[in-house]
DNA sequence: TATTGTCAATTGGTCGGACCAATTTTAGAA
DNA sequence: TTCTAAAATTGGTCCGACCAATTGACAATA
């Protein structure tokens, strides 16, 4: 006997969402645009409104639409960006913040990067090379670095957390560190030693060693911050 | 000036779901299980027929439940061929956030954490034992245990990453993941196995373990995302 | 002028009732 | 006992009504 497959009669509410999210994918309507009113969703349709409304409320819960009373039903906003709302912080906890996140983004970046990331990073990390001959400190390209490297990880989640805590670290308490912690040559050359070191790693694709050199940076970075903090006490 | 937040006005039918969601993932409503009749559910919760259906078609539309005509509505079986669109991704770009930012969490904890906060953990560890052996799947006090390690890392930046990431983990996707990424009762043994072994990796103060043992953890939740989305395209 | 208050129109949210179609159960007929 | 047809149950759809929130127009007020 042949193979009877059950008939699937498809709900008129579900054929209304199907509808709906080829409309909403194929840009028709857009994100933040605001749909018709459910009454003209239904004529135009051709069903009720009750109808209108179980599909509507299925889009909703997927996340697509959003509905206002007295306003009127918008398609969400793709928000690839939610509110890492963090308060301003101590320097510390911003470090250790930092050690958490960028452990786990090095070794994603060293896992998924691609031979283009590979070259971004070369190029900064040559970039750093320079500045730090002709005795320059390599602020800015230092920011890059860590950034291209949360790039490299492929990972939003991960890079806007980085992002978040790099805005962070521009407030009065990290200016001090700058001044007190980081200066002085061999201090420099050691962070661009530990920089080179974890770009090899990723460029090996050897993701625990990254892992572990990006702890060990920030650590003594970390170990810095704590001397600094020393060494301002005492001169209070 | 005092930061307003703009007032939510809760729905009547996202109520309902909220409800239904929690007695679904906490087992009280089993896979396969048939829920009440949408004019009992109507009658228990106080609310009309057409609210409870607008809640069981945001779950259908989440793929949590599955209406039959003139038989009933049933918590959905492990496989059903409806979308669950984009968002396997980001939740896995979520989990890959939490296991940088936990598994540094729990390494501060485990240096840092008060004879209070131990206190808390333990009380949670044994309130989820408790719910396990009861059959009923710990899904609020599994954030409890997380935030409360977040708790004792003292570092407020962290502590804020993991609750906004703790705040991503509501749509859709995740739903489905502890539906029938998380399910039976073997898997709910194993992750409360891990949660002791982490309490008392705290307890003993031992911070690379802690931080092992919690990256372990939510490696094999990322494992279980993979074969609970492989599964799904192969039934399609 | 600029702010505040008022009112009407619009829109989504909720409700109750009604009927249909599919399914299951029941009761009756063979 | 077995089969069949009616009845009860259940989700699917529709209608009409009212509520509550929002908006915009316009008057009132400082």
């Amino acid at each position: 006997m042949a193979q009877l497959t059950p008939i699937r009669q498809e709900k008129v509410y579900e054929a209304a969402m199907n509808q709906l999210v080829s409309l909403i994918e194929d840009g028709t309507f857009s994100t933040g645009d605001r749909l018709p009113t459910e009454r003209a969703l239904a004529e135009q349709l051709g069903i009720s409104r009750a109808s209108v409304r179980q599909a509507l409320t299925g889009l909703a819960a997927m996340g697509l639409v959003e509905s206002r009373p007295g306003d009127g039903t918008y398609v969400t906003e793709r928000r690839t960006d939610f509110t890492w709302r963090i308060d301003a912080a101590s320097a510390l906890e911003i470090l250790e913040g930092r050690r958490a996140i960028e452990s786990g983004t090095v070794r994603l970046a060293a896992q998924r990067r691609s031979e283009h990331e590979l070259t971004t990073l070369r190029e900064i990390v040559g970039a750093m090379d320079e500045q730090v001959d002709a005795g320059v400190h390599p602020v800015d390209t230092d920011r890059e670095f860590h950034r291209a490297i949360a790039v490299a990880a492929h990972n939003p989640v991960l890079l806007q957390a980085m992002e978040a805590l790099a805005q962070q670290m521009s407030g009065p308490a990290w200016h001090r560190i700058k001044l007190w912690g980081l200066r002085g040559a061999e201090q420099t050359a050691r962070i661009q030693d530990q920089h080179r070191k974890i770009f090899a790693a990723i460029e090996a694709a050897d993701a625990d060693l990254a892992e572990a050199l990006m702890k060990a940076h920030i650590d003594r970075i970390i170990d810095d911050v704590h001397i600094a903090e020393r060494n301002k006490r005492a001169a209070e």
